[in-house]
DNA sequence: TATTGTTATACTCTATAACTATA
DNA sequence: TATAGTTATAGAGTATAACAATA
């Protein structure tokens, strides 16, 4: 259970904005924002395990870059959905096609059947923590 | 390549001082050293993917609390070998069993075999990635 | 002169609490 | 009154650089 903290240490260790092309958080939060367009701001903050605050504050750097906008939800206007741009959908593809060689370096020790496996079990594991999530 | 730091962030936003019985950081430090008796305090900094100066901090409090002792290495007295106490060893346990029911909490999506493919796989990569840190 | 560990400092990230607007 | 998002501030964690001891 420390080897996962561990593991997602390293790759955030090389994953350099050089790179990725944008922040390492950012990407994560456009990764995911990449799957699940048009959420709110606050299953973002659940999703990510951040502070709603800090969500306000990536936003911002994201709706800077183009990458994101967010728009008042009419049901309730209180609310932000937070749509993906097609320029944010480039970003991600780029990212995660230039973050390719750190895969290659952390995961040298397997190879591509266990790639996969391992893939697999963690996107079941994340769903399923990402659906507990209380999303009111 | 996102989701690992993702399922990371959840494990340690639950892993919190009072369920595991010192700060998660201590804990992966110490778990690190509980199956790496006797490094050098740099191949920590490596594979903690930490600064060194951090290391000396995190070894203090560890050293406070009676869990790990540095030893000077006689053939190089420059060097500090990190050795686990005893008391080190069982806080070590205890914090993992404590940890459990995190995993189960994590990997709720995945059965037995699914959980044990998982952490082979990610005990590979991980053991790969710090034999390759330039030890010197 | 180069390396190991230490110390002091500055910076980034994260968390806490008060504020605005909508419900 | 309660909730979604924002803002401002304080705190924890992290990195940077200078220092002492040893090689």
């Amino acid at each position: 259970m420390v080897l996962l903290p561990r593991l997602a240490k390293h790759i955030m260790r090389r994953s350099t904005e050089e790179l990725v092309g944008m922040p390492f958080r950012l990407f994560i939060a456009l990764s995911y924002l990449h799957d699940h367009d048009g959420v709110r701001q606050q299953q973002l903050a659940d999703a990510l395990c951040m502070d709603a605050g800090n969500i306000v504050l990536l936003l911002n750097e994201l709706e800077d870059l183009g990458y994101i906008s967010r728009i008042r939800d009419p049901a309730d206007r209180r609310r932000h959905k937070v749509a993906i741009t097609n320029a944010g959908r480039e970003a991600v593809e780029r990212a995660k096609h230039n973050q390719e060689q750190i895969e290659d370096d952390i995961l040298q020790a397997l190879d591509a059947d266990e790639r996969d496996t391992l893939w697999r079990l963690l996107t079941r594991a994340v769903r399923r923590v990402d659906d507990d999530e209380p999303t009111t």
